[in-house]
DNA sequence: TTGAAAGCGCTAACAT
DNA sequence: ATGTTAGCGCTTTCAA
């Protein structure tokens, strides 16, 4: 019979087992030396009353709430569901719960003492992309804080580890493929969102690759696509009505892949016959009636994963990996027009 | 200048602007009249130290964290981040901090003292679908605990409040669609994993609306999907195979009729003009290269806001409203023969 | 290996 | 309107 309401606190299971509070202590957390018969008897009494520790009890007394935070600007998928999971999963194999909190443009709320995430109720957080203004960045560094970077590098002088993806040679790789596999020399890039990070690397490979192929960037063929499926579609449009027509479109990521794709259709061009389009993340792939991808492969849950070893780490007092850089890899499909393999 | 490591608590506050500590407190919790002079002092202690109240000690002095939980079985787009956004900004907006858990069929790490969720970590949850053993819920129902379920009903004789969408009603309509404005008489129907209530009602809903047209059911149209693409695909392969070829095929949700898509058309069939195709979900809409799907919309992001709300109210004490039905909308596009308006 | 007891930082009576 | 103080339920020295 569960006993209802007024909760089981550890004093009952200590009166229970018949051993002091500090017993069960010892027991539950498993951090010091208690016999054999005694624990037996301790988990018994615990089983019996149904007994869950207070986790705000145990945060005080031990300054530690086993609680790991998220913070980001906004839940969007397809890119959220799958860091999250990586992190979700980090969490719970290390036996920390997750707190998640949007910051929804709302940098409002997140100041005074009504802070969302923080020292106050987790033992460290994870900060994806500009969920955190810099200052309190700064701030939380000061404290010592554990934190880490998801998909952002940390502002000037300050050393927070940072987990991201080789955007930029993944970008380097893609190109190279376009250039040297096929032969195409104008090739136009759709950049992300200003101050995205993903965006700039993928820029700079770009450059790299058609740098290294001598082939001078034209700048009409840069336009904004802002990792956005519509804008995407409204710059490809906008260059064919200009008469702007390149050999091969690498959309920056592979949601603007698919406006650039709907644009050329739109205008009666095929893909990849008459304008090739490659993509970055493959998050797309899973969508058969797509006509399939050439891409770049990002490691989206490892980073959520690697995020949470890396928090892990620094909670415990480890030293801290400046930068995990995780490997993103070419995946050749047929819009780039290679065969694809059946 | 903020204080570095050891952090500053509400004593220290109190010191700093010359006030008891229940005054601070007060000041904090605006939960009783301070002057507004003294109020003002204590504001500006509080900045000056940067302090920020401790989750730990609030939640064990007032019995309430301020948290609610999240439980669900997988993270799992293209359902989850929608659902995920209306609770986060459910919580966000009453001011509560969001804590979430996936079993990942590891139920057995969900038993004994080391409970993910529940009363020792939150002021009440949130379960959606599957993500919590019958047995739970009646211990926590014993308890009092606030729980609210989410796509799923309650178990026999439990009363706990449920959120979740008109399944039946929209599956009716939407079949009553393909009946009374297409005439379609031969509708198959996709059935979604075992045990899962959307599912289930939307069955329902295919048969009554045939019924209401004096349509026998024929057995042979009924096959399994599994709200999944690849089983959809099999399915409808294997109907072809056997040279089973309906009007019309309702898919159970839009996943499986993306599988039903790709395989009437790899058998050559085109949609809809040899065959009718009609999903449910609305959440693939997004995706423009699909050919336009008739389907339900599902209020997906209501669902989760209005789990919080109603979890909001049984924390505060209220009447709790056994069941919330959220309305389905029929979304005729071209799938199902209709020309679609520009 | 075990127990006693002093906090952890806050809230909420109860006084004044 | 404000202060005093007794806990909230646990962990963690310190002793034994």
């Amino acid at each position: 019979m569960p006993r209802a309401k007024s909760s089981v606190t550890i004093a009952d299971v200590a009166r229970e087992a018949g051993v002091s509070t500090a017993t069960v202590s010892r027991v539950i957390n498993e951090n010091a030396p208690v016999s054999a018969a005694t624990a037996m008897r301790v988990r018994a009494a615990i089983e019996r009353l149904n007994y869950r520790p207070s986790a705000a009890a145990r945060g005080l007394a031990s300054r530690r709430t086993h609680l790991i935070g998220l913070l980001a600007e906004e839940i969007s998928a397809p890119f959220f569901a799958p860091i999250l999971r990586g992190i979700e999963k980090g969490a719970r194999e290390a036996g920390l719960g997750l707190l998640i909190h949007c910051t929804q443009g709302t940098p409002a709320a997140n100041s005074g003492y009504r802070r969302p995430l923080g020292p106050h109720n987790t033992d460290g957080i994870l900060v994806f992309a500009g969920g955190l203004q810099e200052e309190e960045l700064v701030y939380l560094t000061s404290l010592e804080f554990p934190v880490v970077l998801l998909h952002r590098s940390p502002p000037d002088s300050l050393d927070i580890p940072a987990v991201t993806v080789e955007n930029k040679r993944g970008a380097r790789e893609l190109v190279r493929h376009l250039i040297e596999v096929h032969g195409y020399r104008r090739i136009a890039f759709l950049r992300g969102p200003e101050g995205h990070e993903d965006s700039y690397w993928r820029e700079q490979g770009y450059r790299e690759a058609l740098a290294a192929a001598d082939i001078p960037i034209e700048p009409q063929l840069l336009a904004y696509g802002g990792f956005d499926q519509k804008i995407a579609q409204q710059a490809v449009t906008a260059w064919l009505e200009q008469g702007v027509k390149p050999d091969a479109i690498f959309a920056g990521d592979d949601e603007a892949a698919t406006g650039t794709i709907m644009a050329l259709q739109a205008a009666g061009l095929r893909v990849p016959e008459d304008v090739a389009v490659v993509g970055f993340d493959d998050v797309y792939l899973a969508h058969p009636l797509m006509p399939p991808l050439t891409t770049v492969h990002v490691p989206i849950e490892a980073v959520g994963r690697e995020g949470v070893r890396e928090l892990v780490r620094l909670i415990a007092g480890g030293e801290p990996e400046p930068l995990t850089l995780l490997p993103t890899e070419l995946v050749i499909r047929r819009s780039c027009g290679c065969q694809e393999e059946a």
